[in-house]
DNA sequence: CTTATAAGCTGTTTTATAGCAGGTTTTAAT
DNA sequence: ATTAAAACCTGCTATAAAACAGCTTATAAG
């Protein structure tokens, strides 16, 4: 490196262009189904809008968005896990979600936050489709079709978290333990009888607004009551339609 | 009546064309600043579109959205106060929001949605101007900047609903009433010293995800300490920053 | 004006859950 | 292989908040 410069956060976790890096992660031979902009492509008016996305890379444990830094743009997720979080009240942290491929992360700044409310760290190794404000903002104006998926978006969005409200309200902790276990299943499913995502009591509390302890009682708990099946941090459901039995007059499952 | 066929629910409530029954339902001259159809009435193509609105009138107390039942449309809040709402385990009931003038009731389930997850309540005589699923979708595909505007409602939307979530799974019982005081405060101000909201403390309750003792006991130990005045249902806030200063360190104020 | 019903209030009890302390086991690093 | 550091686990204690009970004060209806 003769340049001087000092690297920006781009930089840093390997920001690169597309088409030098990725051969792979041009949109036409995405296979990310669920992806806004693949599903939006015959719409866009401007054929340089796509071309001008970068990718980058992220390696597990990376944290890419950091909470409270300027909003300049959106990411899409290519490929790999990622979580979602604030941080609370005394620095507790709060996961707000699991995104994977196809996922949008950042829109909540998309709106007039100009900052991210939230922090994103890659759970493993990730590959990541970034847009700029102003290109999407853009795209947005000229495709009414596309702003119209977002909406839809946003509108889905805004329904799986009122719900959360409703849950974190009026659950037991027990209850939204088992959520959590269900909400995870539904998203990433099983693989080989366990969990496809493991992930630490203290994140499963994180995520169910409760503490490790609270977890890791609930979870033995169920062990006995041989609802769910562990070892170490693959959880295995043994029954699913036991499990939502628990919790089913509460919820109607439109999370995802 | 000579028609013998049952009345609908909107005949019920007395539905009826904005051209016949309100001289100043029209869209042109309404007041509300803050009104989505209102701030995009050159973007529409199609002129059509606004004088296809209904306009409804509801007495104090009248449900004019049911849980449960289909979405057909979305309403806007031509004048008056609406209480939304949900019901949740063991028929808690849990108030999602208060709404005024200009605001959308409904918006909810427009996205994926067919049934509404809400019901609505008119607080004091409301007038609400509705518009159809159908013409609604027709004008956002027509209208971008239309469709724009809905985008960047629903994340505000989101914004605030996240931000509900983080509150109310750290904040405590009295933090989350002080909340709640500074919300309505925020939203419908002062009149002679009051808030110009009058509520119940089940109300108060139901919003901030508690009971109406709670509610009932943290309103007295304010009063002692200065912090409020009450008579009866009406509340006034006697320092609003030292009523905020309690929960800043919580709280960015990005509702409304 | 009287009565009934809803809303408001307060003290006591119960319960769920967080916090703490002190352990073991697992995982990762040297 | 050894050590350090996470992660996991369990029993105990403290506490915030809900639930209950019984009362008083408003508000509305006849």
């Amino acid at each position: 490196m003769t340049n001087k410069r000092p690297l920006t956060l781009h930089e840093k976790i390997g920001f690169k262009n597309s088409k030098k890096a990725f051969q792979d992660a041009s949109c036409i031979s995405c296979v990310n189904s669920n992806c806004l902009i693949k599903n939006n492509l015959e719409n866009f008016s401007n054929v340089d809008f796509v071309a001008h996305k970068k990718t980058l890379k992220c390696k597990k444990r990376q944290q890419f968005i950091i909470e409270g830094a300027p909003v300049n743009g959106l990411f899409f997720i290519l490929r790999g896990t990622v979580k979602v979080f604030r941080t609370g009240i005394n620095g507790r942290q709060q996961i707000v979600r699991f995104a994977k491929e196809g996922e949008i992360i950042g829109h909540r700044g998309f709106g007039t936050e100009e900052y991210y409310s939230i922090g994103a760290i890659a759970l493993e190794d990730v590959v990541l489709c970034y847009f700029s404000k102003d290109d999407l903002q853009e795209a947005l104006l000229e495709n009414p079709k596309f702003t119209y998926s977002m909406m839809l978006f946003y509108a889905n969005e805004l329904n799986r978290s009122e719900s959360k409200v409703k849950s974190i309200s009026q659950m037991t902790v027990r209850e939204r333990v088992i959520d959590t276990l269900l909400y995870i299943y539904r998203k990433f499913g099983n693989l080989r009888g366990f969990l496809n995502l493991s992930l630490s009591r203290k994140e499963y509390a994180d995520y169910a607004g409760t503490t490790e302890e609270q977890v890791i009682r609930i979870f033995s708990t169920l062990k006995k009551e041989k609802l769910i099946t562990a070892q170490g941090k693959k959880i295995g459901i043994t029954n699913v339609q036991n499990l939502k039995n628990e919790i089913s007059e509460h919820n109607y499952f439109l999370d995802f």
